[in-house]
RNA sequence: GGGCCCGUAGCGAAAUUGGUUAUCGCGCCUCCCUGUCACGGAGGAGACUGCCGGUUCGAGUCCGGUCGAGCCCGCCA
């Protein structure tokens, strides 16, 4: 018999059906025993004699009458005739699997990976995730953004700073990419508009709810430009995309954390960083200091204004500082000391940074001058602006920070199957 | 890198100002129960309270060290 997917159970009304799972949880009642039967579509409940040898855990297969049934959760249950235990259990789980929510230190979440991940609500976490990704390639094709995949292991930093990992590359030392910046630049002078999904990693040793060491980045790059809020909005629409692909197909694990999802508005509000910054002091009494990024209690506070005078869990942040920023920055021509680009803020989190770049080549010379950095090593990158890089701008997107804000999760630990963090090498 | 909290059965927690046999829930084992769905009921096993040292008549509780974990800040996506 073929194999039934406890998902299109229905499809086998007054049939036998042969189903594949895990055991979920038992309920024993005496006389009649209830095994919920879990695959990769769903869960059953199937009715056993009580003699029946399985335990929680076991891989089964398991033949039987489908019948439509008001009592059992789904509206469907299953006269279990014959079950076979295919790969049994031999320790206790160390977690409990069995309940409605699953209840962990995130320690213990982590440490026990490779069975926290089995629990119907962790799943759903990655389910959405896959959404997210599978959604985000289709809409970037859309807008004619060509996917490439460029190399993590890189002769130079791309972002500056010491926050890289070193690592040995035969006789030579490489470093692993902090973002694809560099070769997403060099590709629009090829393809014009182009956009990956790839790792990206950052050596700092950050102890928050909101960073790891290795994540998905969602990046994006586009030619031909006229200025920054080209940019923006194109992320605006992508997102508004994405986020209707998600609210139409991930509903049953939107609906497992009672999660009502953010509406992506026409227009995300745009407003300037040294406006905002006045806004949350004058209206929440929040104080940060000039010349640079407000704080994460600040971007909290951005986020609620966001919400309470237009309505909107988005919201861009503009004219950020020079100094803030990399080198490849473009500058805001009426004011040097601001830069032309922007950071998008969901429910208060910073998701995305985005901007125009300088693509002048003498331009950029002047400007890595400023911050001090050589340009040794970053010739291929640096060169290549002799050659007529049109005007051109783009953004990095934290793809895990997306599923943590939507699902409102604790931590971005759990939006990632095996995270890394300072110090979890393992699993 | 700076700061703040926390380590108690497999898991999640409790334990008055230091005081007798370390408590509860889930899970596990045994028994009862034909409609449960976080099933219910009865009973049981399971903890040298992270580790080392100190103070004290007496330490899960106080002190020092050590190992482990979490969070905040910085930095960022």
């Amino acid at each position: 018999m073929e194999r039934a997917l406890i998902g299109k159970i229905s499809e086998y009304e007054d049939k036998q059906a042969l189903i594949k799972g895990r055991v979920f949880n038992i309920r024993n009642l005496g006389n009649i025993v209830f095994l919920i039967v879990q695959d990769y579509t769903g869960t059953i409940q199937v009715v056993v004699d009580k003699s029946t040898e399985v335990k929680t855990g076991d891989a089964v297969v398991i033949t039987g009458l489908v019948k439509k049934d008001a009592r059992a959760k789904s509206g469907f249950e299953i006269k279990g005739e014959k079950l076979e235990v295919v790969s049994p259990n031999i320790e206790d789980l160390p977690i409990d699997l069995s309940k409605e929510d699953i209840n962990l230190n995130l320690n213990t979440l982590l440490d026990y990976r490779p069975l926290s991940l089995r629990h119907p609500k962790v799943q759903a976490i990655f389910k959405l995730y896959d959404i997210l990704l599978k959604s985000y390639e289709k809409v970037m094709r859309e807008y004619d953004f060509t996917e490439i995949k460029t190399p993590k292991i890189l002769g130079t930093a791309t972002e500056g700073g010491a926050n890289f990992f070193k690592v040995k590359y035969f006789e030579k030392e490489a470093t692993l990419a902090q973002s694809p910046q560099f070769y997403k630049q060099i590709m629009v002078g090829v393809l014009e508009r182009v956009f990956e999904v790839g790792s990206v990693f950052r050596a700092e040793p950050h102890f928050t709810t909101r960073h790891v060491n290795e994540y998905i980045g969602l990046d994006a790059e586009m030619g031909y430009i006229v200025d920054f809020y080209e940019v923006a909005k194109t992320l605006n629409k992508v997102l508004q995309q994405v986020f209707a692909e998600i609210e139409k197909e991930g509903k049953p694990y939107l609906d497992l954390y009672n999660i009502e999802l953010s509406k992506v508005p026409d227009e995300i509000p745009f407003i300037k960083l040294s406006e905002i910054k006045k806004i949350i002091k004058e209206k929440y009494g929040h104080e940060v200091s000039e010349g640079t990024d407000i704080d994460p209690k600040g971007e909290e506070l951005a986020g609620k204004y966001a919400k309470e005078e237009f309505g909107s869990d988005f919201i861009f942040i503009t004219h950020y500082p020079w100094s803030d920023r990399p080198f490849y920055t473009m500058p805001d021509p009426t004011n040097p000391e601001e830069t032309c680009g922007f950071d998008l803020l969901y429910k208060g989190l910073e998701i995305a940074t985005g901007g125009q770049r300088i693509h002048k080549y003498d331009e950029l010379l002047s400007s890595m001058k400023k911050k001090g950095i050589k340009p040794k090593g970053m010739e291929f990158y640096v060169d290549t602006f002799k050659y007529a890089i049109p005007p051109h701008g783009g953004w990095g997107m934290g793809s895990e920070r997306i599923i943590k804000q939507i699902l409102n999760l604790e931590s971005i630990k759990e939006a990632i199957l095996f995270p890394r963090d300072v110090k979890r090498l393992i699993p």
